[in-house]
DNA sequence: CTAATGAATGAGAGCGCTCCCAATATATTA
DNA sequence: TAATATATTGGGAGCGCTCTCATTCATTAG
């Protein structure tokens, strides 16, 4: 069948093409005999109207994009942006949005999809993964553009633009404050990049904790990592000259590669050294000792962007708005208190 | 600014529409005072050309889908998907598509998201990653609505559709082969779901290693998995029993499900057994033990298959092609060979 | 210097839809 | 039954581009 149009299905169903269209977008007004006759004329040739022209008459494309800089792609080893992904895919679904997904490879081209995001009739918004420094300028021109715009993570600068985050310094801040409950005297951290808003709101979380308690920071129990499992790996092998007796490490990831340093150096999980995670994705769970860890709702993070992204596309840009989600310490065999 | 149109440019570079049009698509029959007058305005002015009303007229949206159906996203927790799914991104912007990623959460959305993918004016091809009895029905309906189309992974009806694989059963056979002269008796193996054509292939490359060096096939050692990590543990725990000396997993991520049940039963690797997995993703490597694994090309993978699709858009879909891949065997520790 | 050639430019139709408005059919009321 | 109100339908303009074709302009050869 040579491609079907409005005007072919009006015709072949004795209406008019602007019939034909109130049928197909559900509109009240026609009489119930003739929209039965159109609906079957629609069933029986498979007729799907062209994305394209009704983009172009309606100016609403039912397109998201979500954006994930030369930052993520780096960090793409860890499974927290697939989990991030499946969530906003599952909204998009949910919403009848198509779902463009531009995945930053390197930082040429970054500037090679600005003006594939920007332009008009492709998205009716867009949703960017950022929280590094390296975002700001991506995020700079999509906030010049007028794109609605929602920012997952929280930017360096975030006046004028909406985000949703989870509160990181107070989730860090509850998981460090239970490693000292339990009676954890030398606890380290490996931190997240200082170039990241959520390496430093972890780390800030961490030092309130310490200083809540009276307790003396040792910068020797500091090591940044870079949300790498060979990242957390390294790290730990710095962080094992200060004798740490436990160790907050700013993702899962990162703290399955610090555990497996421990191991190599003998050490034995939780009796001499306890970890607690950040994220809480399947992974925590697989390794032969069960990590404690900060749950996020990744899968409601997702879902709670592409709302609000809605809301921005239907009730305008102003005022920007945030989100911040509630996370949720869980406790399992590698701090020791199980 | 409101949204600028060609004619906008045109009125303020005092030529006409279709010389801008020229100048934007990089036609050759321009004078060079005059493409420089107009890509002064259009650099000064943020201009971008409309996305839809481009697709309407010519015909050609850029943009390619890709559908993980209702079976993948069961698989969602293999990292495999994600590379695959990374590769795929970078193929597209080096050819300067965009990508539209449809990733099926239910049954039900299946059904919801093929109008979407099929409309005309949307996508100019389909990438679907398939290769379970589930998806023959999206594929059949893809097919017959004329959309180019690429299969990855080898679908269970093949004629008639183009598609992309590596050759599983040659891989597999390579991998216990390899077990086989290292001087392994009883060589178990974690199959995939026997709805699966790679299940299927790396299952019958297991046997044709034995039966090639006369051995007798014990069907205690051979248990289905399901690709997941817990399935893999699971599975090894079926196998147990059995005392295998060698297990080939079908997926890497089983292997470390089944090396964690391994060991929690007291079994070292590799002195007590050995391990061989599939895929060769980054967490091959992440555990205690390296894991001896099939490499597969999943990033190259993903670049052949964007280019064969984009083959099926420039010269028609007929005849269907094909792309096998080659592997390769990585040994490691886990094998004890090393 | 003019005719012939080729390159640069502009005008117009059309891609397939939406949406407004006018026209028509039907229902309601006096 | 006529007049009015209301529900349904059709026609037309227009969304912002591409692409063909006719026109104009510059260049070269005779």
């Amino acid at each position: 069948m040579p491609d079907l149009t409005l005007e072919d299905i009006a015709k072949q169903a004795g209406v008019s093409r602007s019939t034909v269209s109130r049928v197909v977008n559900g509109y009240p007004n026609v009489r119930d005999g003739v929209r039965k006759r159109v609906l079957e004329v629609i069933h029986n040739t498979g007729y799907h109207p062209n994305a394209a022209a009704r983009t172009l008459a309606s100016q609403r494309s039912w397109t998201l994009g979500l954006v994930l800089p030369h930052s993520v792609s780096f960090f793409f080893t860890d499974p927290y942006y697939p989990h991030l992904t499946k969530g906003i895919a599952q909204a998009c679904n949910q919403y009848n949005y198509t779902l463009a997904l531009f995945l930053v490879g390197t930082k040429e081209d970054e500037e090679k999809i600005f003006p594939r995001v920007s332009r008009k009739g492709l998205l009716d918004g867009v949703l960017v993964q950022a929280g590094h420094h390296g975002d700001q300028q991506i995020i700079g021109l999509l906030v010049d553009s007028k794109m609605p715009l929602v920012v997952a993570g929280r930017p360096f600068r975030s006046d004028n633009v909406s985000y949703i985050d989870i509160d990181n310094v107070n989730a860090s801040h509850n998981a460090v404050r239970h490693l000292i409950q339990i009676g954890y005297r030398r606890i380290g951290t490996i931190a997240g990049p200082v170039h990241s808003t959520v390496g430093l709101d972890r780390k800030e979380g961490y030092l309130k904790a310490l200083k809540e308690r009276g307790r003396e920071v040792d910068e020797s129990l500091i090591v940044e990592g870079d949300f790498t499992e060979t990242g957390g790996y390294y790290a730990m092998q710095k962080l094992l000259p200060a004798k740490p007796d436990a160790v907050f490490a700013a993702s899962d990831i990162m703290a399955i590669g610090a555990m497996r340093a421990a191991r190599e150096a003998g050490l034995r999980i939780p009796k001499d050294i306890a970890f607690v995670g950040f994220d809480d994705l399947p992974i925590a769970t697989l390794s032969d000792i069960q990590l404690t860890t900060v749950r996020q709702p990744v899968i409601q993070f997702g879902i709670k962007a592409v709302e609000l992204l809605l809301d921005l596309i239907e009730n305008g840009l102003h005022p920007p708005r945030r989100i911040i989600m509630d996370t949720e310490l869980i406790i399992r065999d590698s701090c020791g208190a199980a």
